[in-house]
DNA sequence: CTAGACAATTTAGTTTGTCAAGTATCTAGT
DNA sequence: ACTAGATACTTGACAAACTAAATTGTCTAG
């Protein structure tokens, strides 16, 4: 076999095993967000919306690559919790801001230390199989 | 820092890189699977569902962590797409037993190849990198 | 043979998602 | 300054994915 072939099939091989795994955790991490009463969305808003950072219901969108009339009903919904609020936006009066209340940034704090445990297929690797993973990761998505 | 707390963070940071990637590519995911006129939830299925392996629908529910009474509606679907098809059980008739058909087949086929294509952050990472994480995680997967 | 367990379905209701149309606001070109 | 078009968000109508509770048909132990 070729090497450039080989190679192909080690990024191919390495990402097919991420998939399985993340596969495997997805049912984990519904119910952990259960736990805390909020959907896999809300989850996934609640890390995506930084504390002292607003964001426009635009770029919520677009980062949870949805349509925009989604992001309308999913924020009503956290709004009407108190996790978030709407502020208008400083310049421009046609974007709203989306922010974390105090509750909001609570919570996220204590959902993201909940998400990062790591599950068993992580957790009984060797040390130094972990610190690898963990600097690959890092050079994967840049760090 | 004493070492085991050392080691626990770099299983919990390695991890939390791992979910960061996951969740970074799950438009890509859907865009994927839309592409072949799939749900994410009918792609998912799709992956679980072996050739030659009819699996009962309460499987089904349990492989997805949904309650059995959403399979139904899933199910009637992907049959109805004739991608699927009801059996009844061999021994025990409250069963039925899913089986895909051969269109099913085919279609897993060519949704598993495109699903296992790795996205940017891992196609760039050295050859060495990527036999690193292949490796590592087979071991977490115990392969 | 019957009581309870169990697999699947039905029904009613929520959340997430899309698309198309509507409203308010901004921006460029004249 | 005015207007035409773009942009940010909302609304309404509808499908898919989900849950909980009740129902039906089948199995299994006593």
């Amino acid at each position: 076999m070729a090497t450039a072939a080989r190679e192909r099939t080690a990024a191919r091989e390495a990402w097919r095993l991420l998939v399985e795994l993340a596969f495997a955790n997805k049912g984990r991490f519904v119910a952990t967000m259960a736990e805390f009463d909020l959907t896999p969305v809300q989850g996934h808003v609640l890390r995506i919306l930084e504390p002292e950072r607003p964001l426009p219901m635009n770029d919520l969108a677009e980062a949870l690559k949805c349509d925009a009339s989604n992001v309308t009903g999913l924020v009503d919904r956290l709004e009407h919790r108190g996790l978030v609020e709407r502020r208008a936006g400083a310049r421009d009066r046609r974007v709203r801001e989306l922010a974390l209340t105090r509750d909001g940034v609570a919570l996220r704090e204590r959902v993201l230390h909940r998400m990062s445990e790591p599950p068993e297929a992580v957790a009984r690797l060797s040390p130094a199989d972990q610190r690898a993973l963990r600097d690959i990761l890092r050079r994967a998505l840049d760090r």
